[in-house]
DNA sequence: AGCACGCCGACT
DNA sequence: GTCGGCGTGCTC
């Protein structure tokens, strides 16, 4: 007797165990993946973790439905990371393997809804139902299970087509689709009866009164002549400057001949650049420091002040790691992995350089998979997002977290809510490779650990190339409005300084940490909000589209003309957002072009790049935009920053609003003055004394760490105490009130160490369901392990009782 | 996640 | 009385 054990693509804990046979026994291997029957119908892409000769004691396993791979596609380590993810982030393994993996590899079957054939139907004996289902069969030759519940438009289906299948009529089929198709691009060449030189005068008396096609294969001539290299249609196409529609002629006329070739969809084919890197001295310690603490430490920290020229010292490491053999894995934030940066690594590296986000189609995603995988010369340096960590590497020598205090790093939702930094520090050990983490303003947790001893820590006090920081001027807003030197958001001062760069051509940024164009609607009247109907949100005011919309479920609807409480036409608009900032730069600054950078702005594959690129090429004057603006964006022509209202960020309810405010000041700060002059910021505050705003002025990062530290051990926050968040959901409010009362009771009394709750969060209900969150701190010398385990015991009680089952539980580990 | 089973309210 | 809704439990 043979057996597998598989991991599912479902949230489940536990693993399965399918029926092999002997032949399959010697030919599966780990890390392959299989096609299983699971549950009633379903086939589902299973991996296997485990082959053995243990027949289960409590149940028949079932057999396997076939095998896909023919070597494995997933890593012993990747196995064991997923392993530790799942136990660390107290996830199901399966929600690891879900997110692990291209969506495009894990198939899943459809359940196919056909007619029998040569049938005779009395359609006098059908129910409506199954008239419109058999109806429709005629026109279609099979129907999906989608399909027949708009068809019927019901939820329910599966009487009507049980009672189909009883009368002989249905037959039901699963049907597993591969979605990944390589890229194929057409290629023409002469037909060979042209290739003498007899046939190819021939050709030219052929095409004597056809001018356009005539252009067409003079063209086709001249680029095989210069490239040596088969033609694509389009290439031929463009080169003469004709439509495709003249080649198609030409190859009906036997003429051309058209064929498909497979290619890469990720190519580079840019010039290398060939000289050498050149290091500043102030970099060349840097790089020097941080291979001398890779002697003794896995972990470096690289605290570079913005502009100090980090980059330069992760391609020179690059260069050294790339020497060795071993794949690179460089991770960005999404947003700051930008075509600039990845152009600028491949003009090292050319095409060693794979790219991996989430903008990527599937089938782009497999093919840097499978380049990784098999170790080709295409991946040996990896640049992506937090999910590349995922990539099957099986030779990593070297992982460069950059923005490593990136809150974005840390996946919110769906499980596994994982911290891409922390876990690949887990696979660079598992790989033996070095981690090195790099920031201007780094998390507090990592300076920490620097401080500590545990990571090594090197730093960079100066601007690449002796530029100067920034000088940071603050504007007292409350002062400014009491002396009506405000027009509308702006103040004299910032107004004066945006006219002095433009006077000079030079280019400005505003930042305004809001979208939209105010966040609220209110009336006059009677004070009445517009509220969202499934959640606990006022609805958001989006003058593009004349409409209210809330972020949390995505419902929208008309700006209303009238109170809908009170009825009064008397509405105003409250708080101010980027779109009303471009507004009313466009009343005072009417002769310059003004740009604005949000999320509703960048949508579309490469809107975030369009922006910036015509911002880069000066097609722009002001560029408005939200913190997006902030992440590691190089504009060498932007002279003055202004912040319009710092304040926002510093009183969110979080421990870490003084961190995020003093990051975020610091990072847009940074984007002012590049080349030789020295730029300057205007932070409009109300509260210009604030500690943290201080801080930022005078570029104390060190002052921020301490006091931020003392904080964060008084009230009992990371690093000093782990942090456990957990929220329970529920549409009955009732219920999820005594239940998670009940568990927090439960929890405090097993547990020696603060627990908080249940607490009613400020957005206390999203989508008609009420939320409820407990908090648990686990002291620096806890066991998080036993914590984990005694966490993960109790939640398993909750389950236990009827009445609290329907609660829906998430652990978010190191909550942000 | 899907899918079946079973309980209970709304209509023929 | 039956249809169809949703809550609950299981899947190797």
């Amino acid at each position: 007797m043979h057996f597998v054990e598989v991991i599912l693509p479902l949230s489940l804990a536990k693993t399965f165990t399918y029926r092999i046979s002997e032949a399959e026994y010697h030919y599966i291997k780990i890390g392959m993946r299989l096609a299983v029957p699971f549950g009633k119908s379903k086939i589902y892409t299973a991996l296997v973790i485990e082959i053995h000769q243990n027949k289960p004691a409590l149940y028949e396993a079932k057999e396997i439905e076939q095998i896909l791979d023919e070597r494995p596609i997933v890593t012993e380590i990747q196995i064991a990371h997923w392993q530790w993810i799942a136990s660390y982030y107290m996830c199901a393994i399966g929600d690891v393997y879900r997110c692990a993996i291209p969506s495009a590899l894990l198939l899943e079957s459809e359940t196919v809804i056909s007619q029998k054939t040569d049938l005779i139907v009395d359609t006098s004996q059908l129910s409506d139902d199954e008239f419109l289902v058999y109806e429709a069969l005629q026109q279609q030759s099979s129907l999906k299970v989608q399909d027949i519940m708009s068809i019927l438009n019901k939820k329910n289906i599966f009487p009507v087509i049980q009672k189909l299948i009883d009368k002989n009529i249905l037959v039901l089929q699963e049907e597993i689709q591969e979605t990944y198709k390589p890229k194929l691009v057409r290629y023409v060449r002469l037909h060979p009866k042209y290739e003498s030189n007899e046939g190819l005068s021939e050709l030219l008396e052929t095409l004597k009164s056809a001018n356009k096609q005539k252009e067409i294969v003079l063209n086709y001539f001249q680029l095989s002549a210069v490239e040596k290299k088969p033609i694509t249609v389009k290439k031929l196409v463009e080169a003469a400057n004709s439509s495709s529609a003249i080649v198609k002629a030409l190859i009906e006329k036997e003429i051309f001949e058209d064929y498909l070739l497979q290619e890469d969809r990720v190519n580079f084919t840019g010039k290398m650049r060939e000289d050498q890197l050149q290091l500043s001295s102030a970099q060349q310690k840097a790089f020097d420091e941080i291979k001398e603490s890779f002697n003794q430490k896995e972990v470096c920290l690289l605290h570079g002040v913005t502009s100090s020229g980090k980059t330069e010292i992760y391609i020179k490491l690059i260069e050294e790691y790339l020497k060795t053999g071993k794949q690179i894995l460089y991770l960005l934030p999404e947003i700051a992995l930008t075509t600039q940066l990845v152009g600028r690594l491949r003009t090292y590296f050319g095409n060693k350089v794979a790219v991996f986000h989430s903008k990527y189609n599937n089938n782009e995603r497999i093919e840097v998979w499978n380049q990784v995988l098999i170790n080709s010369d295409k991946s040996q340096v990896v640049i992506g997002a937090r999910s590349s960590l995922f990539l099957p590497f099986y030779n990593l020598g070297f992982i460069i977290v950059d923005e490593e205090h990136e809150q974005t790093f840390k996946q919110v939702d769906p499980a596994p809510r994982y911290h891409a930094r922390d876990a690949a520090i887990v696979l660079a050990h598992s790989h033996k490779a070095k981690v090195l983490l790099g920031s201007a303003t780094p998390s507090i947790e990592t300076y920490f650990n620097a401080q500590s001893d545990k990571f090594g820590l090197v730093e960079i006090s100066e601007r690449y190339g002796n530029v100067q920081m920034p000088k940071i001027e603050l504007v007292d807003l409350k002062d400014k409005y009491f002396r009506k030197k405000m027009t509308g958001h702006f103040s004299d001062v910032l107004i004066e300084e945006i006219n002095l760069a433009l006077s000079l051509g030079e280019q400005v940024i505003l930042f305004q940490n809001r979208r939209g164009y105010s966040p609220v609607i209110e009336c006059l009247t009677c004070g009445h909000v517009p509220q969202c109907q499934q959640c606990d949100v006022s609805l958001t005011y989006h003058k593009h589209k004349n409409q209210l919309r809330c972020h949390y479920c995505g419902f929208t609807m008309a700006k209303p003309s009238h109170c809908h409480s009170c009825s009064s036409v008397d509405l105003t608009t409250k708080g101010f957002g980027t779109e009303q900032i471009e507004q009313e730069l466009v009343s005072i600054f009417p002769n310059s072009k003004i740009g604005r950078m949000d999320q509703d702005t960048t949508r579309g594959k490469f809107g975030f790049e369009k922006i910036i690129d015509s911002f880069k090429n000066r097609e722009m004057d002001i560029l408005v935009g939200t913190q997006m603006l902030a992440k590691g964006l190089d504009f060498d022509n932007v002279s003055l920053v202004g912040i319009m209202n710092a304040d926002n960020m510093l009183y969110h309810p979080d421990f870490r609003a003084f961190e995020r405010s003093f990051q975020m000041l610091t990072q847009v700060s940074g984007r002012a003055g590049r080349s030789e002059k020295q730029g300057k910021v205007v932070i409009q505050t109300y509260n210009p004394n604030h500690n943290t705003i201080q801080q930022v002025t005078n570029n104390d990062y060190l002052g921020m760490y301490k006091e931020q530290l003392y904080d964060r051990q008084i009230y009992k926050y990371p690093p000093y105490f782990r942090i456990i968040k957990l929220t329970m959901k529920q549409r009955d409010f009732n219920k999820l009130k005594e239940g998670s009362m009940w568990l927090y009771q439960v929890i405090s009394q097993n547990l020696n160490m603060p627990v908080l709750g249940p607490e009613e969060p400020a957005i206390s209900r999203i989508r008609n369901e009420y939320i409820r969150t407990i908090i648990i701190k686990i002291p620096q010398n806890t066991s998080i392990v036993n914590t984990k385990k005694t966490i993960q015991k109790m939640l398993n009680s909750f389950e236990a009782v009827a009445q609290y089952r329907a609660i829906k539980v998430t652990s978010n580990v190191d909550f942000y």
